[in-house]
DNA sequence: ACAGAATCGGGAACCGGTTCCATGTCAGTA
DNA sequence: TACTGACATGGAACCGGTTCCCGATTCTGT
């Protein structure tokens, strides 16, 4: 029905359809000043206006009073507040926005929902928000360009959203210039980028740590199950986690070339390869670094079902600190993804009450938690 | 610091910073015409009026050229949409939402995101949403109704969306008449409320399918591990599916006092009642329904754990269809929460066309797969 | 050729709060 | 007593698009 000569066309950003409000217009010149209005019997949102005309005073003064800036006398104050609350007024956020440019809504960039990591910082970004009085319009934003390009372009000028926060997502520096001259805050959570605020741990220590721990335990064959490196979300994490596990293998002079599978970072994902890596009980490590939890619970259930006692003859140990772990006895370094949501709606509010504040990257401190799925590697006797 | 006398004062929507811009008007003033401003050596956003000016119309036409609206020749058009594009205009969506009253935003209240049956009904809606150019701002709703009330008042009114979808969360009839009273559409996803539009599947059905599927296979001791009737969500989701089960026990006369546990909504939760249920070989039952997937899985890794082997000694069979199910073969009744949230967002982007229409109550179809978790019951020969 | 309809374009009102500025009070002070 | 300044309040401009209304053109049909 609708259709547009030209969809690609740079300027499209119209294509809305509008029910044709035919009253509107005509009931506020028809009936100048009859103070209950209605539209099709539903009694009409109270504005401003109202409230200041059964307070008896001025909108500029109604204004003052219910917003406490400005001078206006405790009496006044009272009155005006009496009358909004007899009419049951609210004020429109939408006229607010268009005089003082802010909208009190933060958008958050994420790229799925479904993992355990990302929901986890969700909730924590949200609850932050909500706490602040601030809304959380919500992007879910796949690596596709084009699509990109689109909530940049369309959602986050048009839409006025006061601040930004990027899950798992780095921002190119183009959309940090224009984000910049907008003055609109941009914090990024899950990993660093150069000239923004971002909270994130330290993958690649967290990755080191974890292998140190089995090189401790006096491991020799090792393996890294860990994410693919070209289906990573941008911060590259699964290369950085990657890279700590190489450092400390190479630092123990245990580096070998076989010593990393990729994987899908899901309990499936370990799974399988768990599956396939334990098989041959002559060739198989002695101890397993998971990229993430699920893939290292994945590796255990592979285990049990082989009949390979964990940890007896086999240790793994995983990073994030997944609320599956303890059941699984999993060893792991903690990190907690709602605590970075946190952590970057304040880094965020902070920026938009000062936005000259340099940018700050905050990396939270780890945690390692032993439980019972890491030992020291079996000696066989008979060797 | 900010401390507010009353914070619990009924008009209390404004306590809001704002960043003194002391620029912005008298900017506007000062300098009448330039047609580059500039504000610390930012460009400014350019206006309609800008593009308006560039290409030699009025407001009027620019707008009705860019938008399609209204009557406007091809040649204005396109000298509109050229300096719209040479300034990089984007329009100002507060602006119009203010006298459209339209902000081409849906709130989505939803009580967790962490779990898999919420964040994949959330992909759902997101998606289909963006694909009709919504936005979507999210609001994590607890049962707390203090909390509650304040997201009707405060966001879901002040600040314009166009309409609800409220995922596990029954809406009262006073939200409902409240909703209906602002025209703003309202679905349901999760249960069935009357009055209001709703997709879900139907749990009742579904449980009773589990169960008859286990009856079937001559299956005679069967439990039910299923969810705390005081926690549920507002849907009654886990009272559905308890008198489900009930149902089909009953109607093979298989019904007993202890056929039923409280158990959480997890695979922890599933795993810690396995391994108190399973524990006795004697008084265990021979097949378990869960009241979801989850707590299902958290069986299988129990009976695993006890050396139970599934399905010879123990069938069990979830609801839900997650995607660890696979994994553990698990039988259950499929349901596929990104579709409802799909269908969801139609059903309000339908009454937001036309808000006339009536409610419609969909019910997703289920589907039921057998997976190697359920054979016939174990029948002990010297018995 | 001409009435009437369809097109085209501009001026201005408008959405609903916010804030600047001018005006006016009243208490404190020199 | 005249003067300064904090306090109160109202009028009006303003944010930035959208749409109403009306005058002006340009097709139609007869």
């Amino acid at each position: 029905m609708d259709e547009h000569p030209d969809p690609h066309a740079d300027v499209d950003y119209w294509n809305r359809f509008h029910k044709s409000r035919s009253d509107g217009y005509a009931r506020r010149q028809s009936v100048p000043d009859t103070d209950a209005r209605h539209n099709g019997g539903v009694t009409a949102m109270a504005g401003l206006a109202d409230v200041a005309a059964l307070a008896g005073v001025s909108k500029a003064t109604a204004s003052r009073a219910l917003s406490g800036r400005g001078y206006v006398s405790p009496a006044t104050q009272a009155k005006v507040k009496d009358a909004a609350a007899a009419i049951g007024f609210v004020a429109s956020a939408t006229a607010a926005s268009l005089v003082t440019g802010q909208s009190h809504n933060v958008g958050v960039l994420i790229p799925v929902l479904s993992r355990w990591y990302f929901s986890e910082v969700l909730e924590g970004v949200e609850s932050a928000l909500r706490e602040a009085g601030y809304d959380l319009t919500l992007y879910r934003l796949s690596n596709d360009d084009v699509e990109r390009r689109r909530v940049f372009d369309y959602f986050l000028m048009r839409k006025g959203v006061d601040a930004v926060i990027a899950v798992g997502i780095a921002i190119s520096q183009e959309e940090i210039a224009l984000l910049r001259s907008l003055r609109k805050p941009l914090v990024g959570i899950g990993g660093d980028v150069p000239g923004i605020s971002t909270v994130s741990i330290d993958d690649v220590a967290a990755a080191r740590r974890a292998t140190d721990h089995l090189i401790g335990l006096g491991h020799r064959r090792i393996l890294h199950l860990g994410g693919d490196l070209e289906h990573q979300m941008d911060f590259h994490v699964h290369e950085k986690r990657l890279r700590g596990v190489r450092e400390s293998l190479d630092g123990a002079g245990l580096g070998h070339p076989d010593d990393f599978r990729p994987v899908p970072y899901s309990i499936q994902g370990g799974h399988a390869a768990g599956l396939a890596v334990l098989a041959d009980a002559v060739t198989r490590p002695t101890a397993i670094v998971a990229g993430c939890d699920e893939i290292a619970i994945g590796v255990l259930i592979a285990a049990r079902q082989l009949g390979i006692p964990v940890p007896a003859r086999l240790s793994v140990v995983g990073i994030d600190g997944h609320p599956l772990a303890e059941m699984f006895q999993l060893t792991t370094i903690r990190q907690i993804p709602s605590a970075l949501g946190t952590l970057a709606v304040k880094l965020v509010l902070d920026r938009l009450i000062d936005d000259e504040l340099d940018p700050e990257a905050v990396e939270w401190p780890l945690e390692m938690v032993v439980r019972g799925s890491t030992t020291a590697p079996f000696i066989d006797e008979r060797g």
